[in-house]
DNA sequence: ACCTGAACACCGTTCAAGT
DNA sequence: ACCTGAACACCGTTCAAGT
């Protein structure tokens, strides 16, 4: 008679699992190895056994996107606005980190799914909570944009620096060159070896433009600005 | 006698050649029908003839990032600094909007083209000629970031609104719903019927965004304001 | 020396054939 | 009804064979 075969998997798959097999290996060995064969391969299964759990690729990533953001902590309870929206937003950019890909993924996504909506109706919440009108609140999210979600709009990871311990900077060079790039590259790269032992302080960078932006922001609350006059913050 | 054959193209391909053809049909058809396959094609060239100019796709679309960028207006003379800035980087967004596939481009790029690199000399320069120190210049550009090549860190298009034409907003609905989006999501579908005939105008957003934080940046250079104490700007 | 067809090593996804 | 192997219609790029 035939023997019962021991089955080779017994944790079924499922969307969970798949999710997050996705996110560890794009953790581990990058966003753009991934695709759908290798991740079939990576959980042992067939590639299409995964089309059972994800409709495509976009909707994996949609889902990975969401597994990050399940890491965000949840609002601290009974501070002012500025703080609350600081204290989430800075929570939402620790969970970016520790995922070098979503960045870059939370982008290219064409339409939030329910968890992006739920932690935007979240900060939302906050400024209407602290006495922003719906006007104001409005521009305000879309100064945030991706900063909302802790996203640094960085463009390159640095300036083309000629490699850690290159020449020392040599003032002048020929006229092709780009002599303010030059400077602040110098001065960055002082910086780095007197002072915090890395290029640039990325936390600092993004807490500076952060708290520019919710200063901006008060300062509109407490004059009741409005978009009626349709003339930009400056112009009061 | 053989006769001499009409040769079937007579201008022969050139690396601007092929670069102006991918930014046409990038344009066109959409960044991600974009393959090196289907350009060559539409340049009537065997694949492999595109590599003779451009060592491979990453390279394509870095010289296509530099046709958009050279579409940037020259920099305004004798102007303040502020008005300098505002102006390149509104001429930058005015390049940008013209291809619509450009800012996710630029956001994929590894590392900054010579062309790239001298327009952000340019505008550091118009910061340092300001009176910015370059403490301060540093950290402006960094808060720039993306906005200063006219990037607009938006996530998504829209909030998922349920189409133009939907129900009237039904202000209470089910506890799993999203009622502070939807405040916001009512109030711009009334601004669009009502004032400018578009969901949101994106333009004034930008320049929202943009004067915020260049007027941040004026008070912080008036303050004479440094991060010696390692302090972000709301406390001075 | 230059050019290029075929090939390589992949993709995401469809679909029909198996159980 | 469910599952899955093979197939489809692509990729970017290498490489060896042709001129």
């Amino acid at each position: 008679m035939a023997v019962q075969t021991e089955p080779v998997r017994r944790t079924p798959l499922t969307r969970d699992r798949v999710l997050r097999a996705a996110v560890a290996f794009a953790d581990g060995i990058g966003i753009e190895a991934l695709s759908m064969r290798k991740l079939a391969k990576e959980l042992g299964v067939v590639p299409m056994a995964l089309y059972k759990h994800v409709a495509n690729k976009e909707q994996l990533l949609d889902g990975m996107v969401d597994v990050v953001m399940s890491e965000i902590a949840p609002p601290a309870p009974g501070s002012d606005w500025k703080g609350a929206v600081r204290h989430r937003i800075l929570s939402a950019r620790r969970a970016l980190l520790g995922h070098p890909w979503a960045a870059q993924v939370i982008q290219t996504r064409s339409s939030p799914t329910p968890v992006v909506l739920a932690y935007m109706d979240s900060v939302i919440g906050m400024f209407r909570t602290g006495g922003f009108s719906v006007d104001l609140t409005h521009h305000v999210m879309h100064a945030l944009g991706g900063r909302m979600m802790g996203l640094t709009q960085e463009l390159f990871d640095a300036p083309p620096s000629p490699g850690p311990q290159a020449q020392p900077v040599t003032p002048t060079e020929g006229a092709g060159d780009y002599p303010y790039v030059r400077e602040l590259a110098g001065a960055v790269v002082h910086d780095e070896a007197s002072v915090v032992g890395q290029g640039c302080d990325d936390q600092f960078e993004f807490e500076f433009a952060l708290d520019l932006l919710l200063d901006g922001f008060e300062r509109l609350r407490q004059q009741g600005w409005s978009s009626a006059g349709r003339s930009g913050p400056a112009r009061p």
